[in-house]
DNA sequence: ATAACAAACGTTATATTATAACAAATTAAG
DNA sequence: CTTAATTTGTTATAATATAACGTTTGTTAT
């Protein structure tokens, strides 16, 4: 009764399955041309359903990159707390499960006093195949 | 004889002293609109002026807002470790130089056994003055 | 100084990424 | 059912960034 538990909708659904298919972050314009057979048409149908799935959870934005990933980490607490490690040859990215680094990040203080409440930290290097 | 010492240019400085004054990062835009007196007319001499000065570290572009930020951090190793925290209501953002988190960020490896070369980290939350 | 090369410039056009605004349809709760 | 909230569909437009081209300026070596 009280509350559902987060029932994804149509665009939504369509959405996120071609994120999950995908080898590697999408771009939203590629998203879009992948779903119009599907009926989704227009630009803001996909960010749309893009902000629900970030907000749940479910992807995450590669800010270098404009792009998005599903997440492979229980949803991240909620994408509060995220890190991907980016080949700049190959573009390959990969999200990285660390709870040491996760702790650390989430316990880091600097001198300014400012408590954070979510960090996105983004490596970048030459993933193994490329090096 | 050997070289010269990066010695900017007239579109380079003009960009820098105006991203140098600001209180915040600028949008590259917002920037175009601050130099059109001074003769820059284009976005792309905008841009190329923000990518030679981010190349040089004197720059840092926080990705999260498609915004410009001058390095307050001796050039940062030329840009290849930064961090910033961002808060959430007024936008103020202010990069972090704290020796720790830098080495524990450039020795980070997790198991993939990637070495990166280089990283960026935001933290999100309210600042001093918002919380 | 001058030829050869690289870097920066100016300009126009265009590509890419993202949001505003509004009305209709669907869903969840009381 | 009915009310509120969410999601949708649609058109238009805003904001961010790069392509392509030819010219100019600065640097280096003869
Ligand atoms: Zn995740
Ligand atoms: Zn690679
Ligand atoms: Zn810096
Ligand atoms: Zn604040």
């Amino acid at each position: 009764m009280t509350q559902k538990q987060e029932q994804l909708s149509k665009n939504q659904q369509i959405v996120l399955s071609i994120i999950e298919k995908a080898k590697g972050p999408l771009k939203a314009y590629s998203i879009l041309y992948n779903v119009q057979k599907r009926g989704i048409k227009a630009p803001l149908q996909v960010y749309r359903a893009l902000e629900k799935l970030i907000e749940i959870g479910k992807i995450h934005k590669i800010e270098s990159k404009n792009a998005f990933i599903a997440c492979k980490n229980s949803y991240c607490e909620i994408s509060k707390a995220t890190a991907f490690s980016i080949c700049n040859n190959c573009e390959h990215v990969k999200e990285i499960k660390n709870s040491k680094l996760s702790k650390y990040l989430t316990n880091f203080e600097d001198n300014s006093g400012m408590k954070y409440k979510k960090y996105n930290l983004e490596f970048f290097g030459l993933c193994n195949k490329c090096k």
